[in-house]
DNA sequence: CTCTCCCT
């Protein structure tokens, strides 16, 4: 590394001997018990024992004893059977006054996770909870709700807002909407984009009473969305719109404004979800609306498992002690989409009402290919050309499937329309004006005379004119890993007589919204991260989306006025091979964090909880094998439980696989700061631009990636991907302006935004390493030296032992090989003997120049031909718990 | 020789 100025295990003595010469001790202390942590590392089950005697270093005196109020809530997972008080404090949760409720709410949530009316659950014999008494019905019997009290909050909008408000369709259903809230626990909103159900349903429950002091329903109105950007824009919205800013906040990860005078709480779902593993019962809450349901993003899916409970039994408490616990209201609103998974008996019992609010949003005309093109990038160039030529002024939006999709179309169109400097475009595209048939799509006729290649002088500046149109086209690429300069152009205006043409991914479906845009040119297609839950490789596929995805897609053409959305498929092939929906994100995904999560709630059989959709059948059962070698569950009688590390890994806002690495690096005192900073890094990923754009902008003459700036940020002899982002990071907190780290992310073709979000994530984990171990200096910037980087090693290559590599050394005998200029490695472990095992180390690789014979990486890719292992880091074989031949 | 999109 750059910086690899060795940490000294002992500093030569200073002023302040007695002081280094207690910490010498206690490292030498340390020293002692390290081996035999170390050894234990792989071990399935953590020994808490060991803990302990490195904890006690850490936190000098006194140790928590056990008041008699505290829950034993450790007793079963100590693997040695000995009850565990370590750090007690700090991160296990504290039962709060009324703990009878709570050990009601508890024992019912651990009872309903048994029996949780799904259709086919059918045993009950082995509840392990007693039911307290205010929990004793059977789960059939509708939910109680104490009676509505009335109550009014004035509020101060101008005439302005209030004549704004009274154009969108739900604010004639106001009346409606609060006759429902009002008889009922549970109710569903369905109203598409426009109908303003966001900013108002918020605003109706404010003037009801829901979040003022004095009311009947003191507590906060939670309103959650599934991404901040949203939540962040929505508060300040609504705050203007009531006239009183400081009644609205909004908590997202890194950025929270909530008050004491905040009555409307806007945040992301996780944040809610956290506060669920605290409270369950959101006593700081009295109404929670979840947004975008229809999304079925993985947080929201669990939110409703999770709340479906949570208001249950709130209004059963609120009846039996009325003047103890208030009841709760939950509004789940969605587009109108296939409400019948969030109807269903095993969520909700009576199924809640369902109010439908119109939309105000333009008819959008709808125009299918004859044919479905080969080639939806050539087809969509075509289609473009088209509208641009034929169809009166308005922006175009096109959907595609990936940058590299989108960056070369990007090129076309410009080689067409919008004058450059010739070697700004190093890719030739002499495939213009191409043949090959063209299906004509109505209501444009087929002028696909494309001869007319317009190289001539531009007389209009930087464009040049179409030979059939005598307007310009402004063409912008949109998708997520763009620089937000980039992505914020096509929110302006287009350069006067130009037509904007935008050409976006997903990201152009549900996170952004342009304006102005009359036509959609949809190639039905989008590309998904799929998840083996077996042998835990991903993949990515391009497939085609959703009718409903389509749908969306399409009316992104009718905010402005009546639209037009020309698909590049037909309509048979829309009617029979497009899923009526996308899989929800549960389906897609590890379950590793979400299992987790419900163990350390006390749900021991998270494969029962009740969920919208259920997760695939195996995608539970290897999440919970895998927190088991982790040691964050250890086996049990009857079903695997939480052990004391499952519950502190569970305390971090980080992925169960780096939390490990996290808690154990904390516990031991071993480069603790350090271990912030790369968990940092791991939880926002690759910040390096990729190649190709990179070299483009800055160096036109470094082709290889060997001589990429990014290997000096690599360190001598380079050691792995992973630690070189971390070396990237700490080098980056040191500079002390933004103008300086910005010339510091172009240099080295750094993403801005991702190093920002690191900076953040270590700020936020260096906050929670000085809550629980105050022990820690967390002063300085730590330096990665050698000792830190084998420290690290070890401990990845622990976390991603299952996911090792041995290079093949001599390709001969390996039938089938091919590319040998790219390094062949054999995945070891389960699958080795397979053929199918061969990867290749994947060409971006700050290892590829130096491949090391064992190695381990994060992510398997499948392409077409080939197999890829990504992102990894040199490692020995004794640093493997195993390593099977 | 390449990576859709979110979140604690």
């Amino acid at each position: 590394m750059v910086a690899s100025t060795p940490v000294p295990e002992v500093t030569a003595m200073g002023k302040r001997k007695a002081k280094q010469f207690e910490k010498y001790l206690a490292k030498k202390l340390k020293k002692d018990a390290r081996p035999e942590l170390l050894a234990r590392l792989g071990q399935s089950a953590f020994r808490t024992d060991a803990l302990q005697s490195t904890k006690n270093l850490l936190v000098p005196s006194r140790r928590e004893t056990a008041k008699p109020k505290e829950a034993p809530v450790d007793n079963a997972e100590s693997s040695d059977g000995e009850p565990v008080v370590v750090a007690k404090k700090t991160f296990v949760r504290r039962v709060p006054e009324e703990a009878t409720d709570l050990n009601a709410a508890i024992a019912s949530i651990k009872r309903s996770s048994l029996n949780p009316l799904s259709d086919t659950a059918e045993s009950t014999s082995d509840v392990s909870v007693e039911p307290l008494d205010t929990v004793q019905e059977a789960d059939a019997t509708p939910d109680p709700l104490p009676p509505w009290e009335t109550y009014f909050v004035l509020t101060e909008r101008t005439r302005e807002i209030e004549e704004q408000r009274s154009k969108l369709p739900v604010f004639a259903e106001e009346q409606s909407i609060m006759e429902t809230l009002r008889s009922n626990a549970v109710t569903i909103i369905c109203g598409e984009t426009g109908s303003g159900k966001t900013t108002q349903v918020p605003q109706f429950l404010y003037e009801a009473g829901f979040g003022d002091r004095d009311s009947p329903n003191p507590g906060l109105i939670g309103v959650t969305q599934p991404r901040r950007v949203a939540a962040v824009s929505m508060a300040r919205r609504v705050g203007e719109e009531l006239g009183r800013p400081l009644h609205v906040a909004h908590q997202v990860r890194y950025d929270a404004v909530v008050t004491r005078d905040t009555r409307i709480k806007f945040m992301t779902d996780g944040i809610l979800l956290r506060e669920l593993a605290d409270d369950f019962l959101l006593t700081k809450y009295s109404a929670i609306l979840l947004d975008e349901a229809h999304e079925r993003n993985l947080n929201t899916d669990i939110l409703i498992g999770m709340l479906s409970r949570a208001v249950r039994l709130r209004n059963r408490l609120a009846c039996s002690q009325p003047e103890k616990t208030r009841p709760l209201r939950l509004v789940i609103m969605s587009a109108t989409l296939n409400i019948d998974e969030f109807t269903a008996p095993r969520l909700f019992t009576p199924t809640p009402p369902i109010i439908r609010v119109d939309a105000r949003q333009h008819p959008v005309t709808m125009h299918f290919s004859r044919k479905t093109p080969t080639d939806h990038v050539d087809a969509a160039y075509r289609m473009i050309c088209k509208v641009h030529a034929n169809l009166p002024p308005g922006g175009v939006l096109v959907f595609l499937t990936g940058k590299q999709e989108i960056v070369r179309l990007a090129r076309r169109l410009a080689q067409r329309y919008n004058k450059r400097p010739i070697n700004a475009w190093n890719e030739d595209d002499d495939d213009d004006g191409a043949e090959g048939p063209m299906e004509t799509i109505e209501p444009i006729e087929s002028e696909e005379d494309e001869k007319a290649q317009s190289d001539s002088d531009d007389s209009m500046g930087q464009f040049s004119m179409d030979a059939e149109t005598r307007e310009p086209l402004h063409v912008l690429p949109l998708y997520s890993l763009l620089a937000p300069e980039e992505q914020n152009k096509v929110f302006q205006l287009p350069p006067e007589g130009t037509r904007l043409c935008v050409l976006a991914t997903n990201v152009a479906e549900t996170s952004l919204t342009i304006p102005n845009i009359r036509y959609v040119v949809d190639c039905g297609l989008v590309k998904q991260r799929h998840f083996d839950a077996t042998s835990g490789a991903q993949q990515y596929r391009v497939e085609w989306t959703s009718q409903a995805s389509a749908t969306q897609r399409a009316g992104r053409a009718g905010r402005v006025g009546p639209g037009h959305c020309y698909r590049l498929f037909s309509s048979a092939v829309f009617d029979q091979q497009f899923p009526p929906f996308s899989p929800p994100e549960i389906q897609r995904t590890p379950m590793e964090s979400l299992v987790l999560q419900l163990k350390t709630m006390g749900i021991d059989h998270p494969e029962r909880f009740p969920l919208p959709s259920a997760p695939p059948s195996g995608a539970v059962i290897a999440a919970q094998q895998s927190l088991l070698r982790m040691g964050a569950l250890c086996a049990g009688d009857d079903f695997p439980r939480i052990t004391l590390l499952g519950r502190k890994m569970a305390k971090l806002p980080i992925a169960p696989i780096w939390s490990r690495l996290l808690v154990m690096s904390w516990e031991m005192d071993e480069y603790p700061l350090l271990a912030a900073a790369f968990a940092s890094v791991m939880s926002v990923g690759d910040p390096f631009l990729d190649d190709q754009s990179f070299d483009k902008d800055h160096t036109e003459q470094s082709q290889s990636h060997s001589h990429s700036p990014r290997t000096e940020l690599a360190g001598k002899p380079p050691t792995s991907d992973l630690l070189m982002w971390l070396n990237a990071l700490l080098q980056y907190l040191a500079i002390p302006t933004k103008n300086a780290r910005n010339e510091y992310c172009s240099r080295f073709g750094l993403m801005g935004k991702r190093m920002e979000e690191m900076t953040q994530q270590f700020q936020l984990l260096k906050r929670l390493l000085k809550q629980n171990y105050p022990g820690v200096d967390c002063q300085e910037l730590p330096k990665l030296g050698r000792s830190g980087q084998q420290h690290l090693r070890k401990l990845i290559s622990q976390s991603l032992s299952e996911r090792a590599a041995e290079r093949i050394v001599n390709p001969k005998n390996v039938p089938g090989l091919k590319r040998m200029p790219f390094p062949a490695y054999r995945i070891l472990g389960r699958a080795a003997d397979d053929v199918s095992a061969v990867v290749y180390l994947h060409p971006t690789s700050v290892l590829r120049t130096m491949p090391p014979l064992l190695l381990v990486y994060t992510e398997l890719i499948t392409a077409p031909e080939t197999r890829y292992i990504k992102y990894v880091t040199a490692t020995e074989s004794a640093w493997l718990p195993s390593v099977d031949k």
